[in-house]
DNA sequence: CCTACCGATCGGTAGG
DNA sequence: CCTACCGATCGGTAGG
């Protein structure tokens, strides 16, 4: 969602030397992020691993926190975009439960596609910054929002029971999806196939008829 | 489960004064790893937040590791052993998925009752040295190993649809109840309605009939 | 449980 | 993008 340049660009093509080095120090970043936290991450540990000096990262970020909010908002954005994208690509009138279904396949794929991104950014909200957090929490209420949208929709459409309350649903979701980047190694179970038993645990139910 | 008592430790007495700085100090320690992650919390941080001097602690932990994995691993411990506690009080013959619903109501209220133990294990495990995250895997490994054998259980009475995969029943199940610790404030919902909830959910599922 | 201290490492900057 | 460096802070220890 928020793409911002760096102030020093002095190129905007999208394949310049200078961006295509800030995507690797962004991917470097996003992994260590992930696998040692904000603060056991130093700026030399992500100059080392892109290959570089340490105060040369400067030259592509003005600060840690700075790296930091850009690898966290990325990690929902990626999930959010491609989020929409499913949903924009569904026929008018779909049954909303439906509608909801594909925006779960296409959150777990995208979750771990780019697992380090979407990683750090749940491993490390909250320990970073206040400022920092501040904005990334905007960042993460709209992309909530998306998903009480789709609940609220399959609710008024009566495809919901009454008693099932929708935040507990968005959470519960929400929750159990993201827990899989907590557990998940290697290539499976496929998104795919998370996506079809969270959904049909959630929905149908795990219980047998009768 | 492994509450060593310090070697320097001359008394035993469960009250003792000692003791009770101890529990001060894992407190404000658990907050602390919580609140700002492992290596963003210092000695110093917890020190004075229980009213001593940074070299202090020493004489009660002998390092940074060995605190942290006391309050990790304790956050598992009493989670744990309140589920077993309340699955022990239901009568012989209890129908297994009635079981799980009672573990369930049990997990969540232990979470967010010593919700900084909790949490700061769930938010910094990933971050802490490898050879402490060696240890708490084994605590968690066994408290996974507790969910796997209820689930099984109520698969083998019938009680479950054979679609549903016993892992990722597990997995949404833990994954629901422990994202909890990430948006919850104060004290609502209650952990009983948030249990009643995620069981229906996850059991009898969220589609309305028809 | 405190004082005083050590070596190591950190984020960040100046100047090139 | 690099070299060389700064002040601050860290985990940990000696000696009391």
């Amino acid at each position: 969602m928020d793409m911002k340049n760096n102030e020093k660009s002095k190129s905007s093509g999208k394949g310049s030397i200078q961006e295509r080095t800030r995507r690797t120090i962004l991917d470097h970043a996003a992994r260590l992020f992930r696998e040692r936290g904000y603060a056991s991450t130093s700026l030399r540990d992500i100059a080392t691993a892109t290959g570089m000096k340490a105060g040369s990262l400067y030259y592509h970020f003005a600060s840690k926190e700075e790296l930091a909010e850009e690898v966290m908002s990325q990690g929902i954005a990626l999930v959010e975009d491609r989020v929409r994208a499913a949903i924009a690509a569904l026929p008018e009138g779909t049954d909303p439960v439906e509608v909801i279904r594909h925006a779960m396949t296409a959150h777990l794929k995208a979750l771990h596609d780019r697992g380090d991104y979407a990683s750090a950014n749940i491993r490390c909200y909250a320990h970073v910054p206040p400022d920092v957090k501040d904005r990334l929490r905007k960042v993460r209420a709209t992309y909530e929002d998306l998903w009480a949208g789709l609940i609220a929709a399959a609710r008024a459409a009566g495809r919901i029971r009454a008693e099932v309350d929708p935040p507990a649903l968005r959470y519960a979701l929400i929750g159990m999806m993201n827990w899989t980047l907590e557990w998940r190694r290697g290539a499976s179970p496929s998104a795919e196939d998370l996506a079809a038993q969270f959904y049909a645990i959630a929905f149908a139910g795990a219980l047998a008829d009768g």
